[in-house]
DNA sequence: TATAGTGCAATGGTCAAACCAATTGACAGT
DNA sequence: ACTGTCAATTGGTTTGACCATTGCACTATA
């Protein structure tokens, strides 16, 4: 009775070792891409493969590569096989969308954020900008003047417009999660609002933008680029007033029924 | 042979149609939290009964739960529960890691991008730092000059200093993006050197920082942290350059013998 | 009565085996 | 040379079981 517990207390022995399974298979995940032995494209072994390579259940190695495959690190497809994400131009978008959903993130802030970050991308842009970077730029502002009058085909190119910035600036971070807020407020703004009218505003600052990038002015594409995200933020505010005032008199009228 | 793919094109123009069981897990507690059936910290139901309601096994459930977890949304205690996280200090550690590992970021690009992100953090800090907010940093500062000598400790409360920082300045969404960056910074330096000698020029710079930013000078908390980061680069190029420099001279030693 | 110990139930963690579904690629027929 | 077909490969899902940890109520004891 008294020498029972010998084997229970070396088990006790190692308690902060207490990470589960699937943590180390991420962690051994990034340690082959870190050694090079996995790269962008790369095809991983197959599931069952891999489960046994590992000493795991296939299960287990399955919901680890899972959760790689949600946040966009992989992709997997039936009847192929599994891969390492080539390009990465989705990874902060679920974080973001829970960090909002929980801490009730305002679209003020979001557009604060944006500001910082974009006004940083512009700057750099105009110093850095290749001819090609230059080339994609125009392209979406051409795009832009040809789908006035289209919302949702105006909307898309003026994505791109600001995407394309953001590569030219070289620094594929911030691109990352310039991307990711410009996406989320995007959303968010479809929702209110179907149809906006002052195409040729926007379209007057991304001209003044572009104009700076290509002189190389970053002085003056960060200042434009902050008149841009300013004004639109007024719009958006106004836009979103207008929904709010015609929601509440439509539950009002309702109430009074 | 004419009129074949008629309705060929109207199924490709729905290609996205295909999503996993995970993928719509994910999304239905995307929609209770939007709905407020779920917010931070609540309490989801046993992952049996959780299953039985949405109609799936078990396992499916668990792998999308995990998927969450590895992201940081949710905490799952064996005997207690699964719970949503109260805070999301780390949501965007894991996808920045793998965008480092896999587009082989350079450090460079992170403090550029670090410089940006906390010069518009301090200047936003320095418009509305609370009372308590400026307390928390003035506390931070004091933690660094009593840790001169020991570098872990120093690091930590540099750290610190920048996270109260970020927090005044009450955007969560650049704060958290800010806080991942550093952190990956921080485990860089970590790995290149051990000991650091300039405890006093840092110390320097951070005084400057929380003066401004107590006065509620944003051009100069601006100017200051942008000097700071600025110094710290060149710290950081230097150490690293002499690591390399020390590695290559051992390596040459090998090859020679 | 209060407190500490003990055991049971609830809950998350892992595994095994089997089957389904989609894709790929080789093979046969034209 | 082209095209349709079928089998092998590979990821997707389920069922069922068992283990490990925690929480809590119950009980025995001071």
């Amino acid at each position: 009775m008294v020498v029972s517990s010998s084997h229970d207390l070396s088990r006790r022995m190692a308690p902060i070792d207490r990470f589960g399974i699937t943590e180390l298979v991420v962690q051994r995940i990034k340690e082959l891409l870190e050694s090079g032995a996995l790269k962008a494209g790369s095809r991983l072994p197959p599931e069952r493969e891999l489960a046994e390579m590992l000493n795991i259940s296939r299960p287990s190695l399955r919901t680890a590569l899972k959760a790689l495959s949600v946040m966009g690190i992989i992709n997997a497809k039936p009847g192929a096989g599994t891969f390492i994400a080539d390009s990465l131009p989705e990874v902060f978008t679920e974080p973001m969308h829970f960090m909002a959903l929980i801490h009730n993130i305002d679209p003020r802030e979001m557009f604060e954020a944006r500001r910082i970050i974009e006004t940083g991308l512009a700057e750099l842009a105009a110093e850095r900008a290749s001819a090609e970077d230059l080339q994609a730029i125009k392209e979406q502002l051409e795009g832009m003047k040809r789908a006035i009058g289209n919302t949702d085909q105006f909307l898309e190119h003026d994505i791109h417009f600001h995407q394309a910035i953001a590569r030219a600036s070289g620094n594929k971070v911030m691109s990352g999660v310039m991307d990711t807020i410009a996406q989320l407020l995007y959303e968010m703004r479809r929702q209110v609002v179907k149809r906006t009218s002052d195409f040729e505003e926007a379209i007057a600052w991304h001209e003044r933008i572009y104009d700076a990038i290509r002189r190389h002015d970053s002085k003056r594409a960060k200042e434009a680029m902050a008149g841009h995200l300013h004004a639109a933020e007024l719009t958006w505010v106004r836009e979103t007033k207008a929904k709010a005032n015609y929601n509440s008199r439509r539950s009002s009228r309702r109430r009074s029924r």
